[in-house]
RNA sequence: GUCUCCAUCGUCUAGUGGUUAGGACACCGGGUUUUCAUCCCGGCAACGGGGGUUCAAUUCCCCCUGGAGAUGCCA
């Protein structure tokens, strides 16, 4: 049997790493086993859904190139979008209440949270709900429904018993009966199935194969297959993912840090690197490869190399990774990347000039061995298309060094400049190395002043190359500027 | 509280009944470099504890500890 997967994200909220993870590795599994990719819509919350969350859903997808080969738009097995299932999950709720394996349930949420109250205080063992409605006659049971009562449909997990699956990570697991949920909710009061029976009828429907999930749901895994058991059908095949965990070993989320895609993306980071550096969460390939492209893991990816624990999301190897495909990337693509967070920020104008062009091509290999993200770019070339608002004089003063000492240099090396264009790097560092001498300080000591006078900064791009691409003209200008400004602060 | 799951450097991980326990990020040091970064070289650093099984356990079993998840008319 072709192997047939799915991601099935609930549109109630951007699009989070962990999800992309799920996504992913359904995604490479199928692809690695010629199989379908089925993208379904998880959509019946209907006090959370938002059309935000469902349109991010799609721009996630899109951006990492996650194409699905079944889903809202397209597949043999639709509707993909549970909203438009409805009918379909109020039959076989049906099924399950004829069959006296579910039942209507009356009780209030106000009860319920008493209940639950009360459980905590006692300490019980028995926790959630108390099956209050399990034994209610079903001929009075359904007069109360028509006369209009707000009720939900129960299922009835058996009592007694335990219940166990396989997994493909992590084994057989197994759970009694009565630690299972006791009897959760599958439809509510209005009229939508929650996650437990939407989600099992659709697989079953759908012909999914693999569930690949994360593992917060293990616990449910018992439910499930109850449910399965209960319409008579074969449960898929389980594969529960290890969890994705912020640097305190909790569940990732926003206090860790981004945690959406969104962040990620409008943050400076390439689809390349994120898909990489997210594939090493909980999967691996041998003992010293960890550069894949999306195309290798199409190929590569196994639930063999899957790993049972939960991983900790490490932002710096991310943006390790980032710095790394930045440098990978061709030129020109990488070019199409950072024009429009140049234009964003204001940096050079929109459509970009001829010149501001030529002197982006000259700042651009200076600026590529550089970037970590890519939004980086723009403090990082500013100077060369903005005029410096004003200096941290501090910053022009090197170690070991009075504040008054810096006009002077300031002002000497504004006159080396002359001719500075027609001289390549060499002549150029002999020049102010000769200075150094002449005044008896270090060469850095030379520079440093120089680079924040130029570049409004103590880290930039090369000093000559950069004053080659400002032009001497307005370097000098520069170097005059921040002279007087140290004069006058140390008058 | 109850249930379930997990446990190799700080982090992601490889690995095996007998290995100098390997790689990567981070960190530290060195080299290259006018700064920063890149790049290169080197270093630091791990089998949670206790019992078994075995000639031999990091590896297999049990207990403990630690961590996480679930315990919703959310998924």
């Amino acid at each position: 049997m072709s192997v047939r997967v799915r991601y099935a994200p609930s549109p109630t909220g951007l699009q989070h790493i962990g999800g992309v993870r799920t996504a992913l590795f359904n995604y490479f599994f199928a692809r690695a086993n010629k199989g379908k990719f089925i993208l379904r819509i998880e959509d019946t919350d209907r006090e959370r859904y938002s059309e935000e969350s469902l349109q991010d859903l799609y721009d996630t997808l899109e951006w990492l190139g996650i194409q699905w080969d079944e889903g809202p738009q397209m597949g043999d097995y639709g509707p993909y979008v549970q909203s438009q299932r409805f009918d379909l999950y109020q039959k076989y709720a049906q099924s399950l209440l004829d069959e006296g394996k579910a039942y209507y349930c009356f009780c209030t949420a106000e009860r319920l949270d008493a209940v639950r109250e009360q459980q905590k205080i006692s300490k019980s063992k028995n926790q959630g709900y108390d099956r209050h409605c399990r034994d209610m006659d079903p001929a009075e049971a359904l007069k109360r429904k028509e006369a209009g009562d707000a009720c939900v449909i129960r299922l009835k997990v058996p009592l007694d018993g335990k219940t166990t699956f396989h997994d493909e990570v992590m084994g057989d697991i197994s759970r009694k009966n009565r630690d299972v949920s006791p009897d959760p909710v599958i439809v509510k009061s209005d009229g939508f199935p929650t996650y437990h029976l939407a989600n099992v009828i659709d697989d079953h429907l759908m012909g999914i194969t693999h569930i690949m999930r994360a593992q917060e749901w293990i616990p449910s895994g018992p439910l499930h297959v109850i449910l399965y058991e209960a319409f008579g059908w074969t449960p898929p095949k389980y594969c529960h993912l290890p969890l994705v965990m912020g640097k305190d070993g909790s569940k990732l989320s926003k206090r860790h840090g981004a945690t959406s895609l969104k962040d990620f993306r409008l943050g400076g980071y390439l689809p390349e690197a994120i898909i990489n550096y997210i594939s090493l969460l909980g999967w691996s390939f041998d003992d010293s490869r960890e550069f894949f492209t999306k195309e290798d893991l199409e190929e590569l990816f196994t639930l063999k190399k899957l790993n049972k624990s939960p991983a900790v999301f490490d932002y710096r190897k991310l943006e390790w990774f980032n710095g790394q495909y930045i440098r990978l990337k061709d030129p020109e693509s990488l070019k199409e990347l950072l024009l429009p967070i140049l234009q964003k920020d204001g940096v050079i104008s929109d459509p970009v000039t001829e010149d501001e062009m030529g002197i982006f091509n000259g700042a651009f290999p200076l600026v590529r061995e550089r970037l970590k993200l890519t939004t980086q770019v723009s403090e990082m070339i500013r100077f060369l298309f903005k005029d410096i608002d004003s200096y941290n004089s501090d910053d022009a003063i090197p170690k070991k060094m009075e504040a008054s000492q810096v006009p002077g240099i300031l002002d000497s090396c504004a006159s080396l400049l002359e001719g500075f264009e027609d001289r390549n790097d060499e002549e150029n560092e002999k020049l102010f190395y000769d200075k150094s001498v002449e005044l008896g300080i270090k060469m850095g000591q030379i520079l440093q002043p120089l680079r924040v006078a130029v570049t409004g900064t103590k880290i930039s791009p090369p000093l000559f190359e950069s004053i080659r691409l400002l032009g001497v003209e307005k370097a000098e200008a520069r170097i005059r500027a921040l002279s007087e400004q140290i004069s006058k602060e140390t008058a």
